[in-house]
DNA sequence: CTAGGGGTACGATAGTTGTCGTACCTCAAG
DNA sequence: CTTGAGGTACGACAACTATCGTACCCCTAG
């Protein structure tokens, strides 16, 4: 199964800054980013307080705001920062944000 | 007549984001960072598509976010970026995303 | 003094969002 | 084959938000 991303081009700031603007998916995106390796991560090795309907709106929003990438893989599902691509859009901003 | 501004230390990220997750305030605070002057704006001169109510909404949303600091003036009210301190807590923030 | 621009406060409303529960799917392990 | 972990989809709901209109306030320009 596998999960459609928007192309960078088209996802807006603001979409991005209201993605950013929740804690949970702001830790989510930062403790990926501290993962120099860039390697993917299963999405179940995210400790978060939240009801599993939940945890699937917050990924979702993550990628409609251009952050990530999933691959379900049958069993359980991967995510991956889009990094290269993302910094290339909005240049800096995760960086920025992760300094605060 | 006075606006009462939050204490920076107080003010946490997610608000900030979600302040400057809206067109026409980021617009605002942007056009306020421009003016290198750093000098006090008249609210009225600027140019928001928006009824006076909704105006007033969107200068508290900046105001709360510790971003800028308003004095009434009987007749008008003058704004001005909190630049300094709101760089000392959040550093680089406003540049960075006045860059994008 | 009166008009009018600039502004706040309050109440209403429609749309968005974070959260959950339930139902259902898929695969791996027993 | 059955169970369970991980996950999605859908519907519900409360909270928040952007917007507006109305009523009202303050001052300056006539």
């Amino acid at each position: 199964m596998e999960f459609t991303v928007p192309d960078l081009a088209e996802v807006d700031l603001d979409r991005v800054l209201k993605s950013l603007a929740d804690p949970q998916r702001r830790r989510v995106v930062l403790e990926l980013l501290e993962d120099t390796s860039g390697a993917e991560r299963a999405c179940s090795s995210f400790d978060l307080p939240v009801s599993k309907s939940t945890r699937t709106h917050h990924w979702r929003v993550l990628r409609e705001a251009g952050l990530i990438h999933q691959r379900g893989a049958g069993n359980g599902t991967y995510v991956r920062l889009r990094l290269d691509e993302f910094d290339a859009r909005f240049p800096g901003l995760l960086r920025t944000i992760a300094r605060l």
